[in-house]
RNA sequence: GGGGGCGUAGUUCAGCUGGUUAGAACGCCGGCCUGUCACGCCGGAGGUCGCGGGUUCGAGUCCCGUCGCUCCCGCCA
């Protein structure tokens, strides 16, 4: 056939069953063993390796160019596929039981040494990254984006299947000063103005609801100008999903679809549907955190009502006392870290408790305590001979926070986390405000188009704490993949949550104003969700960070070590843009 | 903005309470080797100890500052 290339095995692929084939390899010099006679190559691409042989007696001149051979010289070979003899099979290598007799080389490009060996797993980030493209020759990184693409196909097809259509919104669009800091774009035609990239396309999702689209999902770039975490980078991919007519359980079932349908492409048992739901309330109290690692115990047990007339003061005076234990006797060392820990995330101090081998309770506090209060410490907490009991006395974010953290620490420490188990969750319910303590006033948990829960609607100017939102998380092993809500719908509502918020009408307006026109205009009902895809796809690689499954991330600071961006622009760029640098940037 | 960890050949690391010429492995270069596949054997080159300052008779080692990488808190509607 015209264009048919007769090169028609890549290096990963040649088996028995080709023996007796004249082939053509190309792909990189993975290794080269020259035993002075006879050279031995392995030859890499993408699907793998096969060993090329490469003897003077029938190839003279390949020999003589296989001596020059280095590491990661691309290569075209061109031979005959043998069979091995039996004792020099490789089971190591799928292609292990042939290899391929070479009649001519052809070095088609040379290497420098490389600055890291490829096979070595420590190198440090830094160097990977200034090198990615040499990084990302690796079976490790080529495994992971392969898995990356695999992840994003299986969740296209199963969105276009439920009927999602995918509509592109645009990059360049209007900053919002609330939320994240936004990236910000000058624009040369209207000087002094800015577009912001999208932290998310949110409104225009909501538009497309009100525009009658009620089914649609886009996998999408967002932008982020916050500090950078293993699992946040500046910009990230997110699956954006937003159906009309929809309540928390038809949102809940098409997320639920597409993420099976990820761990189905990977041939993988999916989680059982549907996931398991979890209140705010409880997620905060039994595990002190709104996205709670489910792959191990150590819940917190509330101990606010048994220490209301403690002999220990702090107890009796705190507004909430938790405690949660493990079942490990920890040394004074460890608990004077933990101590530390505790004191930086905002704790007073940490009072523990330790049961000892014949059940004996040891504890700086203990001669505080009646014994009715160090029984239901050890019981609530499960606390049997030879574990730690831990208490946090504050306000009940305090705690929460300390706990919660403390619990994650000691889970992984100790090794109680599961890694063979997958715990997928639904965190439901969230407070729709969240008080600021430095603004003294409240914010919002989700952002301001999240839907009231019923009877809510009453509380906004009465009792903002007490509303509960529409909105919900989903969580994996203690990292949140993804959130979404029922959205507001009618303009009236949307008001009352600005003014609640603290904005004028003319704030609204001025910000807003696009979105609260369009609810007037023959809004549905409709709700939506975000998934984080990297962070999806680095749960699914088993990466402990997401710069693990991108091709070019950004480093902890900010920077691409492989092009040098951020970097300085020059003074005439600027000036057409109407832009100058403070003294001391310049 | 704050806290923790790290920074020594190309790479991964060792280098004790400060003390001769800073070591190892892998990689690299040269030589030998016809069945290896982490090939083997012999030889060799390769270091401003991140950078700047200080303490000291003497600093890879101690102190201060700074830069880079990293983890966490704040932040991430």
């Amino acid at each position: 056939a015209p264009g048919a290339r007769w090169r028609d095995l890549r290096c990963g692929e040649p088996r028995p069953e080709h023996v007796g084939r004249r082939l053509v390899l190309s792909g990189w010099a993975d290794t080269r063993r020259d035993h002075g006679g006879l050279v031995f190559v392995d030859l890499r691409d993408k699907t793998g390796k096969c060993q090329l042989v490469v003897n003077p007696e029938r190839a003279p001149e390949a020999f003589e160019v296989a001596q020059a051979v280095r590491n990661e010289y691309v290569l075209r070979a061109e031979g005959e596929l043998q069979a091995r003899a039996p004792d020099a099979v490789n089971p190591k290598l799928p292609t292990g039981e042939v290899e391929l007799h070479v009649d001519r080389l052809e070095i088609v490009s040379r290497c420098e040494p490389l600055p890291f060996q490829l096979d070595d797993e420590g190198v440090d980030e830094s160097v990977r990254l200034r090198y990615r493209y040499l990084d990302l020759r690796r079976e490790r990184m080529q495994r992971n984006l392969a898995l990356g693409a695999t992840v994003v196909s299986a969740i296209r097809r199963a969105m276009e299947a439920e009927g999602f259509v995918d509509i592109w919104t645009p990059n360049l669009t209007k900053a919002t000063p609330e939320g994240a800091r936004d990236f910000l774009v000058p624009v040369r035609l209207q000087p002094g103005k800015f577009f912001a990239l999208p932290q998310s396309p949110q409104i225009f999702k909501q538009l497309l609801m009100i525009a009658g689209f009620d089914r649609y999902y886009q996998i999408v770039t967002c932008f982020r100008d916050e500090d950078l975490r293993a699992d946040r980078q500046f910009e990230f991919r997110q699956l954006d999903v937003e159906m009309a007519f929809a309540e928390e359980a038809d949102v809940h079932a098409v997320l639920e679809t597409a993420v099976c349908a990820a761990f189905e492409a990977l041939g993988r048992t999916p989680p059982a549907r549907p996931f398991r739901r979890l209140t705010w309330a409880e997620a905060v109290g039994r595990y002190g955190s709104d996205k709670p690692d489910l792959r191990f115990g150590c819940e917190i047990a509330d101990l606010t009502d048994v220490t209301r007339g403690s002999g220990f003061r702090v107890f009796a005076e705190a507004p909430c006392v938790r405690a949660f234990g493990v079942p490990s006797e920890l040394s004074r060392s460890e608990l004077d870290r933990l101590t530390e820990d505790a004191k930086a995330l905002g704790a007073q101090g940490l009072a523990y408790l330790l049961v000892d081998e014949e059940g004996e309770v040891r504890s700086p506090i203990a001669k505080f305590l009646s014994t009715a209060e160090l029984e239901a410490a050890c019981r609530s907490t499960g606390a049997g001979a030879g574990s730690t009991v831990f208490f946090a006395a504050d306000r009940p974010a305090v705690v929460a926070k300390v706990l919660g953290a403390l619990r994650l620490r000691l889970g992984n420490a100790l090794g109680l986390v599961d890694r063979s188990r997958d715990e997928l969750l639904w965190v439901v319910d969230f407070p729709w405000f969240e008080w600021d303590e430095e603004a003294e006033r409240f914010t919002f948990g989700h952002h301001p188009f999240t839907g009231v829960a019923e009877g809510g609607e009453e509380l906004l100017e009465t009792d903002p704490g007490a509303v509960t939102s529409r909105a919900y998380d989903l969580v994996w092993n203690g990292w949140e993949l993804g959130s979404g809500s029922i959205r507001i719908h009618r303009r009236e509502t949307q008001e009352k949550i600005f003014r609640a918020l603290g904005l004028s009408d003319a704030e609204a307006e001025e910000k807003f104003g696009f979105l609260l026109g369009a609810l007037r205009m023959g809004a549905p009902p409709h709700g939506g969700f975000a998934l984080g895809i990297d962070r999806f796809i680095a749960l699914l690689a088993g990466e402990p960070n997401i710069r693990e499954v991108i091709a070019f991330p950004k480093t902890a600071s900010g920077s691409d070590l492989l092009s040098g961006a951020p970097s300085t622009v020059g003074e005439a760029q600027l000036r057409e843009l109407g832009l100058r640098l403070l003294p001391g940037l310049e």
